[in-house]
DNA sequence: CCAGCACTAGACCAATCGGTCTATTCATGC
DNA sequence: GCATGAATAGACCGATTGGTCTAGTGCTGG
């Protein structure tokens, strides 16, 4: 039993994840959650771009739980992206190809505001800077670290829309090959 | 003197590359091509599903154009992404940081209609074929082309993306670095 | 000079947009 | 049992959406 903001945020999200932004109407989110309008601008007062705010926040802290499953038991770095790859094609598949990266997604497209961008960035530094982490931890040095893993994420990041526009998750699993 | 058609797509284009395709409403491109509603869907009779395919090709065109222009004049592989990084980021400058990968930024978010999706994964294709080609042309194996192709268009996608988050476009010129 | 067609021009439309507002229900502390 | 604030419920709003339709304009071949 998720309470009410939650699930706002949750079904919001896989709506923005696949259509963007400005494609989701609140009434679509809003028959989908089962909820009524008061609802949400008691929860979101300052309405669609609070959701989406939000939305992206629970995307972005679902990968980097991803990302510590994925390298928690892995025996080196190449292991790990594999793992955390596979993981991300698979989550992929499950929404039938029709996601891109759940959070540039959602907060591209949207208003150009400074909140936005601002919550953007910081979310890919986030994922990069826990990669980088765990790459120390197997081994490699700092400076190999942080270029792996803007090497995984930019690379990532284009997998994901190369994927999208292909249907077709296997540029996902291929990637570990193709960056380490 | 560009004719109604392409001003439309031209116009059409800048504002989806900004805001995505369900961002930019046909008021809007037509006031900036000074162009009345009847004109847009003589030239485009499918509407704004057609205005984007259209205005996706010329900004896929225009990157095939910068693509030779980089490497036609490149003395090795890596000369040439280096040339080709460097005007695409000088590009993402002109307009103010606040635009993505041209192509993916108007289809991505479109209708999920299957001709958005093959148009845009047969432009990415296009551009890789077209980068390989180079590299097999400066001295490559064709495996080896094709895996650095691939590997330079994933990460060329992710630069755009992070660096439309930052605002900033030396991510765009710190790639070949990356991927060389 | 005029018939015909490509094109421009913009009024108009139903549908949907994000957002506001009031009324009601529900839970909780006294 | 009652008061209080959180939360639900949904009617309603003006603005804007993509799209249609009718008129009018201007070029071109005969």
């Amino acid at each position: 039993m998720t309470d009410t903001r939650t699930k706002l945020a949750i079904e919001a999200g896989f709506l923005f994840q696949q259509k963007g932004y400005h494609g989701v109407g609140l009434a679509e989110v809003l028959e989908r959650a089962g909820v009524p309008k008061g609802s949400l601008y008691h929860h979101f007062p300052n309405g669609k771009a609070d959701l989406a705010l939000a939305a992206a926040e629970i995307a972005a802290r679902e990968v980097l739980r991803i990302i510590d499953a994925s390298f928690d038991e892995a025996d080196d770095y190449t292991d790990g992206v594999t793992t955390f790859c596979y993981k991300l094609a698979k989550y992929f598949d499950i929404h039938e190809g029709k996601i891109g990266c759940p959070v540039s997604a959602t907060l591209h497209g949207g208003p150009d505001n400074a909140a936005f961008r601002e919550a953007l960035s910081g979310i890919f530094a986030r994922w990069m800077d826990r990669i980088s982490d765990h790459a120390q931890r197997l081994g490699q040095s700092p400076d190999e670290a942080s270029s792996a893993a803007k090497r995984l994420f930019l690379s990532l990041e284009g997998s994901w829309t190369l994927a999208r526009a292909r249907s077709d998750s296997n540029v996902i699993r291929e990637l570990p090959a193709l960056v380490c």
